[in-house]
DNA sequence: GGCCGTGTTGTTAA
DNA sequence: TTTAACAACACGGC
């Protein structure tokens, strides 16, 4: 599932191929995803140049000229890529925008309809995606600002890192990865962990994250890279997807739980993973 | 062929 | 106000 480094990896993928090109052309299907824009994506787009790409979080921004954002969430399956306009078009193709210099199409295919595609003008960009929405980059957390966060609610630390106002960029998958990484419990309560676990905790943040973007992302069931590749990180997963398997640092039993976020499964080592940070350099 | 799992967000309830 | 639980989304897979 697209999360931080799955996301920042298309974005790597696409942006030398997008930016600086004009839309010539827009091909919407109808219905579009249900949380996504329906208005006037045609007059918005056409003849607008792609100026930037960057990213906040899961959120994907283009930034065109005349003052419009494209704004992209991949959701669970959603998929972007830029293809020669001949090339067909994979099932489920939601938006085909055709660029000007050399025959090609970009494209938003995403069989699940999670996804989100909206364009926005300064206002609308700041009220649905500034600080008020999204939280922090995690590549990017202060470190006081994190403490103070933590300190302030009596949630379980799996929980607040799912929160993307309190961290933007992190799903199920690499919550589980860090918390072990930083080898606190998923359901250890963030304002009972002290100082010193909340800076392990950020680090590890970083640390996975950063590993996993090196991995181009983790490949579990539907992600692919813009160049339509799979991810290397699901080979490194220390605790998700591995319940019943050893512990690669004391080989006791990874638990799947699902009673510390309700509707999700948390994968963890009981063992490893305390309300106490363990010693830096795990992994 | 019906139900469940899947991730995220928004909404509702406590 | 804060937190927990749940609904909605849509489809593949069992």
């Amino acid at each position: 599932m697209p999360e931080l480094p799955e996301v920042e990896t298309v974005v790597r993928g696409i942006r030398p191929q997008a930016v600086g090109r004009t839309i010539l052309s827009v091909r919407r299907a109808s219905p579009l995803m249900a949380r996504s824009q329906v208005g006037p994506f045609r007059r918005g787009l056409v003849g607008r140049r792609f100026l930037a790409l960057d990213r906040h979080g899961k959120w994907m921004f283009f930034r065109l000229s005349g003052d419009r954002t494209l704004v992209v969430h991949l959701g669970m399956t959603g998929r972007l890529e830029v293809t020669p306009a001949a090339t067909p078009a994979l099932p489920h193709t939601h938006l085909r925008l055709a660029l000007d210099r050399g025959d090609e199409e970009l494209r938003f295919s995403d069989p699940r309809r999670f996804g989100e595609l909206w364009l926005a003008g300064p206002a609308h960009l700041e009220e649905r995606f500034g600080p008020k929405r999204l939280g922090p980059e995690a590549l990017a957390i202060d470190a006081l600002s994190w403490r103070t966060t933590l300190a302030a609610t009596k949630r379980k630390l799996k929980v607040v890192l799912l929160d993307q106002r309190a961290v933007a960029g992190i799903g199920n998958i690499y919550a589980d990865e860090i918390l072990f990484d930083a080898g606190l419990s998923p359901a250890a309560l963030a304002n009972r962990v002290g100082d010193q676990a909340a800076e392990a905790l950020r680090r590890a943040i970083g640390r996975v994250l950063r590993r996993a973007i090196r991995c181009q992302g983790t490949s579990i069931r539907d992600y692919v890279t813009a160049q339509g590749v799979p991810g290397e990180f699901q080979d490194r997963l220390k605790v998700y997807g591995r319940a019943g398997e050893p512990c690669k640092r004391c080989r006791g039993a990874i638990v799947l739980d699902r009673s510390i976020v309700a509707g999700r499964a948390t994968y963890w080592c009981p063992n490893c993973q305390t309300g106490s940070p363990a010693a830096e350099g795990r992994g």
